[in-house]
DNA sequence: CATGATAATTAACATGGATTAGTATCTATC
DNA sequence: GATAGATACTAATCCATGTTAATTATCATG
């Protein structure tokens, strides 16, 4: 249960997992403190560090707060493939009290701040039939990335996929409040950008070269600027139907972080 | 609601959406009389006909009954990537509700079964705790599949890729009844093979030659028999695991479709 | 600021799978 | 059982991406 005495501007505070559950669910002010209340115990976690493994059956649900992480499976021969990035507002293993054991591995990518929710705790708030829809909803999206993930490493060339994957993350942080004039913290490597699409880092480098050199993107430092939405969109045959937001994404948003 | 009298011989059918629910959950006699409510709107839909198109927003939900189909999005170039195959039991579109706008497609690929269902009707279904929650973990378990696509797609190569998928077919169609000695139907072209592989047909074609000359394999006419399984599970490096299934694989069921 | 660690870049070469263009075989239909 | 349309199979060529490895840039830190 929410303190009883919440201040009121924790209440206009809006963090991403808010922000990302309001695009589509109409949340009443008990359901918001339920949602703060979730950060009561969240945990700082460094970079390139383990938050679950293939095999584990963990005692708590994970929410990203800050940071950025990534879902992955391990294939025998050492190789990497990421499934997901997850950012603020992200749930890492909402499913696994019904799946019982986790079928891949999750790792912070950046220094991340991680919420750790006791699975009672996260069974007492899908009782709440607006919060269960909410959750419903985020994991319908979810599923939905993953549909576009193999399109896009199944019958895109490396040139679309990168633009595709840049277009898709701009849209998910701009949705979250975390993109100021077209540009945003993209804190990957270039090997972790290929362990996501399929690509060696090598011909990411290529590819990201050509992105700069068509005037695309701006991408060093971790920050990515995309100079030139619309072209990238077209360049890479993005359309953001799946990601299911109602809002234009041009739309300016006040959310702050 | 399902019929007063319901004979008894039509509890002991055990239908393949059944047979997959069971896999991990408890099912009473009333879920179960509920599950086979879900059948009495069952309509033939010849081959190759669109269930669903990108941009729906459709009524019912859809379950398939007898038959194979596909989950699919199109390319602007007209490329197409299969996302999925949908084999008896599965449901098309439990999302759809929630989501609002179909962001792909699904068609048949041999001449169907298909239940239409109200979606009020489903409401009304997952109103029960017990079948909202093997709902959900089916969901979960598509969610795991599409995962395990990405890596068979971005990591595997061609012969890896064709012999994972068979093994994954196999075990799905298996825990619904429809292996026998080894052998299912298989009634996808070596076209439909490569779209959801990102594969030409011709190079399809050579995968198969080889895992025929492997003898792992026999597949013509639409009938998949796999002679090897532990063979082709690592030449594959296929993993189960994802599948969420307790049973034991090679346990012999006595499940009748 | 020297030291190492990590990441980005570049280059030379190798290859899996695409492309194209057939032929052969099957299946359905009249 | 003749014909047409799908599907399966084969072969030659080409290119997008992989592989390997060396070089440079960037970042963290004592």
């Amino acid at each position: 249960m929410a303190a009883p005495l919440e201040p009121l501007a924790d209440r206009a505070l809006v963090t991403p997992l808010l922000a990302k559950l309001q695009t589509r669910a109409r949340l009443s002010d008990q359901d918001r403190d339920n949602l703060h209340s979730l950060y009561a115990d969240a945990r700082e976690i460094g970079a390139r560090r383990s938050i679950i493994r293939e095999g584990d059956r963990p005692e708590h649900v994970h929410l990203m707060v800050e940071g950025w992480a990534a879902r992955y499976k391990l294939l025998p021969d050492g190789d990497r493939q990421i499934t997901a990035f997850l950012i603020p507002g992200d749930f890492c293993d909402l499913h696994v009290t019904i799946l019982g054991e986790m079928d891949h591995g999750i790792a912070t990518l950046t220094r991340s701040k991680v919420a750790f929710i006791a699975r009672t705790r996260m069974e007492e708030l899908t009782e709440r039939p607006s919060l269960a829809k909410a959750f419903w909803w985020s994991t319908l999206v979810d599923e939905a990335v993953l549909r576009s993930w193999i399109v896009n490493v199944g019958r895109r060339d490396a040139f679309e996929a990168v633009g595709h994957l840049f277009c898709e993350l701009y849209v998910r942080m701009k949705n979250i409040g975390l993109v100021d004039h077209h540009r945003f913290e993209l804190p990957l490597t270039q090997e972790e950008i290929g362990d996501a699409l399929g690509l060696t880092s090598v011909h990411v480098n290529r590819v990201l070269q050509r992105l700069r050199s068509e005037d695309l993107i701006s991408f060093r430092q971790g920050l990515l600027t995309i100079h030139d939405y619309r072209a990238l969109e077209k360049a890479s045959g993005f359309n953001p139907n799946y990601l299911h937001m109602d809002r234009r994404v041009d739309t300016p948003t006040s959310i702050k972080p």
